[in-house]
RNA sequence: UGUUUAUAGCGGAUGAUUGCUCCGAGUCAGUUCGGGGAGGAAAGUCCGAACGUCCUUCUUUGAAAAAAGAAAAAAAGAUAGUGGGUAAUCCCCACCAGUUUGGCGGAAACGCCAAGCGAGGGAAAGCGGCACAGAGACUAUACUAGUUCCGAGCAAUUGGAGCAAAAGGUGAAAAGAGUAUGGAAGUUCUGAUUCUAGAAACAGAGCUACCAUAUACCCAUUAUUGUGAAAUGAUGUGGUGCCAAGCCCUGUCUGGCGCAAGAGCAGCCUUGAAGUUGAGAGAUUUCUUGGAAAAGUUCGCUCGCUAAUGAUUUUGGCAGUAAUGUCAAAACUAGAUAAAUGAUCAUCGUGUUAUCUGUCAAUUGAUAAAUAACAUACAGAAUUCGGCUUAUAGCUAUAAAUCAAAA
RNA sequence: GGCCCCGUAGUUCAAUGGAUAGAACGAGAACCUUCUAAGUUUUAGAUCUAGGUCCGAUUCCUAGCGGGGUCA
């Protein structure tokens, strides 16, 4: 896992991610992103704003539709996860976003490397690889 | 040797690169070093407990607030052969009644042996149900055939009131209920005889209410054996359909909610009827406004929480048929929180199939080595334990059944 | 994670333990029509699954499977 700093975990965060985001598609992947720059206005109140704007944050879901047993859930959820860290240590994520995947039924059946372009393909078309 | 079933156990290993989390030690914030890191079901949430909290009643202490301890009745729910085990249970162990299958004996009822199942209190407290069929399914009953009495009719025949459940037939079940021997009112059939010609008595055969004797079942009383459920006997003017996984009755057990329990810390917003307090206005009880407290709402963090001393784990001894108990020694064994315990790659192991080679038997099978392909299960802790249930590739052990091949 | 509720034709619902499990809408086929619609006739159910109680189970009991709700 990457750190606990770059989790995206409160209610919060996760509202303005969903009201406020955009969406990228893909064939077993998707991904919601919110640029933090542009969307000023729906801070929290409280809090430095520039330190807020400076943030990278990360979550994954493998909802119950995927499947119903917990290995495979996480599984998925590992290697996904993976994928990320290894471009965050290389610094290839620009900061500044809220990035929110969710996967579909049928990433089940995919290996590790075809993920691994999935997820690069998304990134580019949201803007936010830095390569 | 194989196959199937049941029970018990195991259920991948090593290395490289690169990560996460907890604990400890340094450093003084960049991180470094050392150690720990999923299961037999972690699952389903079907039961039971620990633990926490709330509520009712009572007792004690106390000025009070409160604290400590104990627990009844009603209702509702659960449970049900006996004995034992346990912290407790709808769990576990042993046994009993009953029952299924197979074998043996017997004319049959039934008895014996082996293996399996075994939610099994009460139907002589009450209510309710027993479709269809059938005369009748619990206040027994009369369709056919039979028979008695009173009638109608010239007669054939027919109306009413009884008797009779032994025959026919129905059904899952027919009035507790078989079997053997003997008798038997009655009834059916056959035979020949008699006469008033459709009846009588006679003979034989079949069925049978009922009676006697013997035997098996149930019930009541009683004797012996067993801790007990029960078993084996004796006695009797004894004989009551089935269903309680229908209501119910009887005995026993259970207060409710569950770690999202519960405790603490800090913040945002809203309300402000009545009461309290400060200030102001009016002027003696009205209005305006602020605070505290309170209520509600929303979003977080910490404890509970797991480095633990226990219903703990492992090994061994002893007691017990067993479940289990007890004694001794050693050990301290995950703790995350949108939720860690991983990701990628390589080599090996195990199993199946195929190919090739060697050996033994000589169609073909067994075995050993090599190569290739495929497979390598079910499944992821969330307060903690004890059970139950369900899922599970492959391997090992034990037991039983079974067929095939060889000798 | 805890606690509750529900499973019957393709869909929405019935059925007191007792025929062959019904109704509406829908689907298929045929008829009617020049064709379509409407209309008429007709066809098709593993009562979620597996055991048990009972003479007999959609219904009663037990276990599983699936779906839904709720609690800070």
């Amino acid at each position: 896992m990457y750190n606990k700093e770059n989790h995206l975990t409160k209610v919060r965060d996760f509202n303005l991610i969903l009201k406020h985001g955009y969406w990228v598609n893909n064939q077993f992947l998707s991904l919601k992103v919110l640029e933090l720059a542009k969307n000023e206005a729906y801070f929290p109140s409280t809090g430095d704003v520039d330190k807020f704007k400076k943030q990278l944050k990360l979550a994954v879901n493998i909802g119950l539709k995927v499947s119903k047993k917990a290995v495979v859930r996480n599984r998925a959820k590992r290697q996904v996860v993976e994928i990320l860290r290894e471009l965050m240590s290389r610094g290839a994520i620009q900061a500044g976003y809220y990035l929110f995947f969710v996967a579909k039924p049928n990433i089940k059946e995919k290996s590790f490397a075809e993920i691994s372009e999935e997820v690069k393909v998304l990134l580019k078309r949201a803007k936010v690889l830095s390569e």
